[in-house]
DNA sequence: CACTATACGGAACGCGCGTTCCGTTTGTCA
DNA sequence: TGACAAACGGAACGCGCGTTCCGTATAGTG
């Protein structure tokens, strides 16, 4: 093909087929290893040299951010329609219990989050940002609401989360122990103080 | 020296010194990094080449564990202490609490539990099973006072704790932060169930 | 002081992994 | 079908880090 100054460049067919089947495969290890996983073994698992990778991706960073993005734009939308839910206290600790389960299934969530101590957030910073703002308003509501304690900050809540999650997949705990864990920091999260007995 | 057949021999004067000063800073180093520092800046921190760390200690893994042992028993006798307490819960409680603060103030102890990737574990893992026996056993006490719920495991309580203090340090906060938000694990393992209002 | 076992320092090696380079293949269009 | 830009594959490079090796220095002894 001829490109015409000006004229925006078409994408050879198989060079299309080939970034699908990238971003297939870098989605799966992802999920299943976290980032860590070798740029080498998902061009295995993409039947493609590691150049080709390369080309689609000049960074391994700017292929995390292509699999992470759509995994945070989906948190963020349901983040927002939660924020407009009737029963604030409900609306947060059913956002933070979905965020769990998407957490603990996909691994990369937790290195994005920089749960890991690799600095990939970079570029997802901003997204991470509204993220953490989308919470922020969770959290308000619910507080304003009365429903849960008024001394905990986003931060902190967020790293209870995701922290508890990554324990729990590093230490072998399923998805049910995974969510036990949740609620135990939901449940935390209602009472006002506390004497010990 | 002529060390004669039989006789134990001695330790050369500047091999002691130099032995104890890689302790000294490796035990900074891995308190404020973690694991992952590169022995030679171990090396260097001690003021001695790396061909020497590797003679007092064959592997990394064996300078860590001198390193982590000696935290874990000092974590072991206090929880064998609280054991015998007389309230269980406020036992279990502030046993969590005090875990936290050594390992927020001690990177190497998120490694040593498994919170990294790392699998150092390996000739820890002793140590840490008696560690999560005694906590077991500081959770069913308070589970049977009927201060705490039922239905978690020491498994999950580790995770939470370990987990969370992980992600504050890894996000920046600070001390008071990581024990506000055990102290909201805390509060949520009192709690037998709840609605959301 | 001389002698040697012991210890030392740090260059060098192996390996894993991100990234680059370049000779070869292939899709597209005339 | 011929020609060429576009895309491919994978060997090779650089770097960080754990570990090893060996020539040199030194503590301890007689």
């Amino acid at each position: 093909m001829k490109t015409e100054p000006g004229e925006i460049p078409h994408m050879r067919s198989d060079a299309m087929r080939n970034r699908e089947r990238i971003l297939e495969a870098a989605e799966a290890a992802f999920s299943a290893d976290g980032v860590s996983v070798p740029i080498d073994t998902v061009a295995e698992r993409a039947g493609v040299g590691v150049g080709t990778v390369y080309r689609h991706f000049p960074t391994k960073e700017d292929l995390f951010e292509a699999i992470v993005m759509t995994r945070l734009e989906g948190l963020l939308a349901l983040a927002r329609d939660e924020a407009t839910a009737e029963l604030p206290g409900k609306a947060l600790f059913s956002y933070l219990q979905e965020f769990a389960r998407q957490a603990s299934a996909k691994h990369d969530l937790f290195d994005a989050m920089g749960a890991a101590g690799i600095d990939f957030k970079t570029r997802c910073a901003e997204k991470l940002e509204e993220m953490k703002a989308r919470i922020g308003i969770l959290l308000s509501r619910a507080q304003a609401a009365g429903s849960v304690r008024q001394d905990t900050s986003v931060d902190e809540l967020i790293g209870l989360v995701v922290g508890s999650c990554h324990a729990a997949s590093l230490a072998g705990l399923d998805d049910d122990a995974c969510r036990r864990m949740v609620g135990i920091v939901c449940d935390g999260m209602r009472v006002p103080a506390a004497t010990y007995r």
